[in-house]
DNA sequence: TTTAGACTTGTCAATATTTGTCGAACTTAA
DNA sequence: TTAAGTTCGACAAATATTGACAAGTCTAAA
């Protein structure tokens, strides 16, 4: 749950309550306490949204926010580990 | 597309027509079809019935699928090799 | 050429999953 | 205790995925 400690670190730092990091992402707050533990997951549009809140370059809060996914994808195959590295092989192929 | 290319090529050693892999998979020859191009996702009972078919260690199979997953969720980020790594390395750590 | 077989394409309904909301239940600090 | 912040559980609505079908293309043999 890389992305929903940062958000909420940055958060608290911000010293903003969920209730108004919610509000300005127009969602509720449960739903945001739910994100920042990891029980459900952002969207792309939210993530961009936190980043400018926080004041942070989008792309760091986009990489952890993607990590969690390929995380939350793997975790509990045996293969995981091969397979991230073959994906990442693969993607590095792709890229020319 | 690397899993759709894989029982592809294994379903051509073994000279099998897609009907006939497609009925030992209780699915229908164009989802089949479907699959080795990877418009569509097989799913995890398919994968180790397919290892059964042609005889190679379901292992093999699931790191393709799972790695294919992988990379249609990450491609088209910018932050895809980041990503990779830091699940890569989030991954290792959390077995301990 | 036609025909037959293998494969592909597009579309649809059924199902499953995800999303956001609500009320209520915690938790913590005064 | 209260009050504010957060979390939980259940639900409906919105989305996505699945598998099937009919119709299409392509190739090779007749």
């Amino acid at each position: 749950m890389i992305f929903g400690n940062r958000i909420k670190e940055l958060r608290e730092d911000a010293k903003l309550l969920q209730r108004q990091v919610a509000a300005r992402l127009e969602l509720d707050t449960p739903l945001l306490s739910k994100i920042e533990r990891g029980e459900r997951r952002a969207r792309h549009e939210h993530v961009a949204a936190l980043a400018k809140i926080f004041n942070v370059d989008e792309k760091e809060l986009i990489t952890l926010w993607l990590a969690d996914q390929v995380l939350e994808l793997v975790k509990d195959q045996v293969e995981a580990e091969n397979a991230l590295s073959i994906a990442s092989k693969e993607l590095k192929n792709s890229k020319k």
